[in-house]
DNA sequence: CATCATTTGTGAGAAATATCACAAATGGGG
DNA sequence: CCCCATTTGTGATATTTCTCACAAATGATG
């Protein structure tokens, strides 16, 4: 009796996986019930199914509770960080290979990377690879290690070897704080020593951040503004010397 | 003129953003512009914004382009594979690093792992690594590299390197075919090492596979059966010398 | 095989969303 | 400052989805 619900429940699931969307009718005709059967499966797993106006989802694609911690923080500053990347991408060249850091500025910088350019991207963190994976032009090399929700990415001794095989052009490297006198910080540790070590390796790093980070001063410091050609805003490429606390 | 459509396009992609899924009413209300208003922004960028009924989802989530070749065999044999994964969760023990092979089959498994274990997962793909982000108890451990779409994973030395730190007590590894005479084979080659340094290093492997692998031959072969404490399929754990080929 | 709890189907009215045409507003160019 | 192309708002109508109550069917149990 339980047993017939929780066959279809799975064959939706199935469905659902495969399809990534199922029109609520469409679920009905596939597993021969009614629509009312249909709305009632989806009504007692949500855990399970995500429901949109007549639509059934995977409940991980509409979720609100977030995968990483990252996601609590997507919205703020989303457009300076977006607009900063956008000055960022100038300096992606085609052939060329890029470190992206973690964090979510950095995110917006993939979808930017001309179509046509094939590039090999270096990174350590989910949400940057998750992204890159949608581009057909882009190698990808991921760094391993233990994982950190809190930035989504991984850290270890063999991430950071495998950076001694690598040959870097250009490093885009993000920041929680920019402080003009300390330098660069973020909140975690356990990333220091992978942006150290590719700034170290890189032929040219930049700093890129939205104007709010300016000022703020974090736990983990990890480089002084001068071992970056640029600290890219929202507004362009700051001198470093130009730079100071935002207005508001 | 068009200036003014940009910004809200842009900052409509920021709300969604932030909150995976948004009313048309809402999002009406939030720019300030009529619900007409949005409707056209959505169907202007079919690229950017997805609609169902009613609601605003972020494309990428509802897209049938895959984001990885594995979704397009997500759908099949899924029910046999989740059922494989739950005889294979049997084997799993609290406090205890288990090894997660890459392909759709063992994605079930994260799912079946009890919800009060605190386990250390190691895997090597973006699927499996996904899926383990979403468990509150898991510590997980990624072996970087470089980035195969065709599987979602990575491969590479430091990959391998990192396994000589790691203590397996169970790997779960999966297979495109299981001849009985030949052994356990894959489709691409660059899993092999991985698969191969992983069965010598832990306690105990199980091959989990659905029964539609059994009897087929593929090109790269990675192990004997007897490497493996049991083949696992949708009908429980089979004796190593009572595989046949499926009946149908 | 009769009983009971659970699951499933149906239909009608209420609510929400979709579509369309036309009016109003906006911004750039002469 | 006026004109034109584009963008935006409004309201009516058509379509779809939602909710609810009740009837029918199902499967387990004695």
């Amino acid at each position: 009796m339980a047993n017939r619900k929780a066959t279809r429940i799975i064959a939706l699931a199935d469905a659902l996986a495969a399809r990534r969307v199922l029109h609520l009718k469409d679920a009905a005709a596939l597993l021969g019930v009614s629509e009312m059967t249909i709305r009632r499966d989806i009504a007692d797993n949500p855990g399970l199914f995500g429901y949109l106006g007549g639509h059934i989802v995977p409940a991980a694609d509409i979720d609100a509770d977030a995968p990483y911690d990252l996601a609590r923080e997507a919205d703020s500053h989303a457009t300076a960080k977006r607009e900063a990347c956008v000055h960022a991408a100038r300096h992606i060249r085609p052939d060329e290979t890029i470190f992206i850091d973690c964090g979510t500025t950095l995110e917006y910088l993939v979808d930017l990377i001309p179509e046509n350019y094939s590039i090999t991207a270096v990174c350590y963190s989910l949400n940057v690879a998750d992204r890159l994976t949608r581009r057909p032009n882009a190698r990808i090399v991921m760094l391993g290690g233990v994982y950190h929700p809190s930035s989504a990415s991984f850290s270890g001794n063999s991430g950071l070897e495998t950076l001694n095989h690598l040959g870097i052009n250009v490093a885009f490297l993000s920041a929680a704080g920019v402080d003009p006198a300390r330098g660069a910080t973020c909140v975690h540790f356990h990333e220091v020593p992978v942006k150290q070590k590719v700034i170290s390796l890189a032929r040219e790093s930049y700093l890129v951040v939205d104007k709010s980070k300016i000022g703020k001063l974090k736990p983990a410091f990890f480089a002084p503004l001068t071992a970056f050609r640029a600290v890219i805003t929202e507004g362009g490429e700051a001198a470093l010397s130009v730079l100071e606390a935002p207005s508001g």
